[in-house]
DNA sequence: TAGTAAAATTAGGCAACCCTAAATATGGCA
DNA sequence: TGCCATATTTAGGGTTGCCTAATTTTACTA
């Protein structure tokens, strides 16, 4: 009994909490510094709001080691990272924002919606499960459909995709990506991936094509036999 | 030259010079209680905070007297007045909210739209003139349309009235307030008033009526000669 | 294993805002 | 005109969160 949850999270709380979910994604525990570069803070901001934090029974943390999201954080993650996946989504499909340019407006509204807004706007969409970008929205019970599409500098060398979406609005490059021959469906195999956002170079069908990094990461593909 | 306004006001301070706004409206300077009063503080903050704000060059401050905005204070009040209303209109029109339910959640989004996000609102809406409560909505310049109509228990006894708008979506109160002989057009005079939110007596062609509060307050009414 | 560079934490501060208690100014009434 | 209730402001505190400087821990390397 007494002061069960408390919900509201301040922004500063749920932007930590975003940041660890995001970092830890990646397997291991977020450190410090991690933290701290993501949020663009300094380091003893995050070594104090850490501490915090853990007392509120968000995040373990085990000193000079890093911190990791408990059951309470890990929920409250999810709760904003579907606020801003929906705010993305509901921007680009009513209000004609481009889905280059929503990131910035979401990042304060998810802050400020409720949860009624947040689910009529999800109704309004039909229940989206992607985001623009094509990143998973979690569902109000923190479940999350599996990403099946990566963009095509992200797939390894050697394996074969199916192009499943072009994520652009621009005229211009849509009508670029349609003259090399890719349109949604088609099959190609990676030949090669250079570093440092180079270009990818592919076989589709009987040709070669060299795609540069910035139309490549808006085709997201599909890899056959990568889910789980 | 040299930071010329450094926009962007924190929520509190958006709070503080919405309830000025709405104070000073009636002519007279606003006192430290109302202020408090208003936003439910303490007076000795919001002394502390009208320090601060006429620091900023917000408001003008006679000590004991009271305050009132400068140019630059309701310059903001009225953005943020134009944000409210606007996002009312569209939770209503777009989202199925009641126009009874929509403050409390404009009063968070209002401190955290962009202005880009408050223009596609209104454009999407064909930028509207008033909200969904009848209250006009203040353009982007900062002018605003004639407030036209009033709820009727606004009106003063021994005015006449004509009904222009009822607010409900509600097919019971619609079809009460259709019972009574009342709908958009009809002229009535206003025989009395009670207090504490008491009903509302009018004469009706040759029938009295009496209407209790909360039906009254969805009766918007035009009445003749009120306007400048 | 000692030594040191990098990472993390502690110390000490600051700004925005809010609060209660204490002092002070105002303005109306006797 | 003087007194007093009321309104306002000043004093003194607290919290959240961020920062820089100093200290401590860790972990890698010689």
């Amino acid at each position: 009994m007494t002061a069960p949850t408390a919900d509201e999270l301040t922004t500063s709380v749920e932007d930590y909490l975003k940041a660890i979910y995001a970092i830890t994604r990646q397997g291991h525990p977020a450190s410090t510094s991690d933290i701290a570069g993501w949020l663009g803070l300094s380091a003893p901001s995050v070594s104090g709001m850490v501490k915090r934090l853990a007392g509120q029974g968000l995040l373990e943390h085990r000193p000079y080691k890093g911190v990791e999201l408990t059951a309470k954080g890990r929920r409250g993650a999810l709760t904003v990272l579907r606020r801003h996946r929906i705010i993305e989504s509901y921007l680009v499909e009513r209000l004609g924002y481009s889905w280059d340019s929503v990131h910035q407006e979401a990042e304060r509204l998810e802050h400020a919606v409720s949860e009624v807004l947040i689910e009529r706007m999800a109704d309004a969409l039909g229940n989206p499960e992607f985001d623009p970008h094509g990143d998973p929205i979690p569902r109000p019970d923190g479940s999350m459909a599996e990403a099946t599409s990566t963009p095509m500098p992200d797939i390894a060398v050697g394996q074969e995709g199916v192009l499943r979406q072009v994520r652009s609005n621009d005229a211009e490059q849509l009508r670029f990506i349609a003259s090399v021959g890719l349109k949604p469906g088609a099959v190609f195999t990676v030949l090669g991936q250079q570093p440092f956002h180079g270009p990818t170079t592919i076989r589709l069908g009987d040709t070669e094509q060299v795609i540069g990094h910035q139309i490549a990461s808006l085709l997201w593909c599909e890899v056959p036999g990568e889910q789980g």
